[in-house]
RNA sequence: CGCGGGAUGGAGCAGUCUGGAAGCUCGUCGGGCUCAUAACCCGAAGGCCGCAGGUUCAAAUCCUGCUCCCGCAA
């Protein structure tokens, strides 16, 4: 099929590259603008802008793909179908209705479930047990459209938005492509979404990281493993920020007022939470590189009974 | 020129202000103790102190330029 691809962060890249593998021809690949990032302000692109362009595709970076001449531009390609996946920007009705098979949207969970962004993220948070990767014709409402093919991916005791994202980034490239050749032979079965069953994630925003050492150490160990690798979770040891980038949960009764850090050992801190003690094991000072506890140990000195501080 | 922290044996840090023998906590290796040990005791190896210039009798330390890492902000 004649295929535009529409995606951005390296989530998306896998899919592009399976499509590619597929034998169909993309001639055209849509990724949001360069933008400047880090304290260089140097511009970046896309990981799926690199990526067509190490397969020689072309790139097209709309600042917003709504505005009329984005929509002919994209008409010009005459494609059977665009591929919509982690794009970053609302796709307006001309454009999905442009394609014949339309625009299909591989969405990293098990609709209707998470719809909008950071389901991979909220997955891990919330504590779920499963998740999964959906494909779908979309519809003007965000991520509401028929279902395609669904695939469940377990989230392991030790995922990190980070892994599980790879794995459902794989797990959404297959089902895509296998999506499109039910689409092509026409054996496609679409299935509406329960929309009373449907959850909406909200963007994931820094101050989400801010750790509440109230809350159960479950969940304060869902939201480090969560919040992996960004934007990470952290609290205050001092006067400076400590993210918190791996820690367990340990049973017992409360002793301590949440926080607290109540024992310093050889390669770990166990901290005081609203329910049950978290054990910390992967560190990062403000300044400083990611480090484990142990090596963190060697250079500061970290008393038992001082706290972790939520500013 | 957005703000700030940092670069010192394999790891994490101190020392830099107030120039003048390379230090601490670990790790590694060897030995000892022990039923045993990730515990304890003794000993050893390992560093052109990020790079390049400059000042000085003398620079990890002061001056100039550069490279790289990290937090915040965007």
């Amino acid at each position: 099929m004649r295929v535009i691809f529409m995606g951005t962060p390296e989530f998306a890249v896998g899919t592009l590259e399976e499509i590619l593998s597929a034998g169909h021809e993309v001639v055209l690949a849509v990724s949001q603008p360069d933008k400047a990032v880090g304290r260089s302000k140097a511009l970046k692109s896309t990981p799926v802008k690199e990526c067509a362009v190490r397969h020689g595709i072309r790139v097209y970076q709309p600042q917003r793909v709504r505005e009329p001449e984005c929509v002919e531009y994209l008409r010009q390609f005459a494609p059977d179908i665009i591929i919509v996946e982690a794009f970053g920007q609302i796709i307006p009705r001309e454009i999905l209705t442009l394609p014949r098979y339309g625009c299909i949207n591989v969405h990293a969970s098990l609709l209707p479930k998470y719809r909008g962004a950071a389901p991979i993220q909220w997955a891990i948070i919330n504590g779920d047990l499963m998740t999964g990767v959906t494909t779908m014709r979309m519809a003007e409402g965000v991520d509401t459209g028929d279902m395609i093919l669904k695939e469940e991916v377990p989230i392991r005791a030790n995922d990190t938005a980070g892994s599980l994202s790879a794995l459902l980034s794989e797990a959404g490239a297959k089902l895509c492509v296998k999506t499109m050749a039910e689409i092509e032979a026409g054996t496609a079965v679409y299935t509406p979404q329960d929309d009373t069953q449907a959850t909406h994630t909200a963007k994931i925003r820094k101050e989400l990281g801010n750790i509440d050492w109230t809350k159960d150490a479950k969940s304060i160990e869902c939201l480090i493993r969560g919040l992996n690798p960004w934007p990470s979770a952290y609290t205050h040891l001092g006067s400076r920020m400590f993210k918190i980038w791996k820690a367990k949960v340990v049973f017992g009764e409360r002793t301590a007022t949440p926080g607290c850090i109540v024992k310093v050992e050889k390669d770990r801190i166990r901290v005081q939470t609203g329910d049950g003690f978290l054990e910390v094991f992967d560190v990062q000072p403000e300044g400083k590189k990611r480090m484990s506890v142990e090596a963190f140990l060697n250079g500061y000195a970290v008393e038992e009974g001082t706290y972790f501080k939520r500013v």
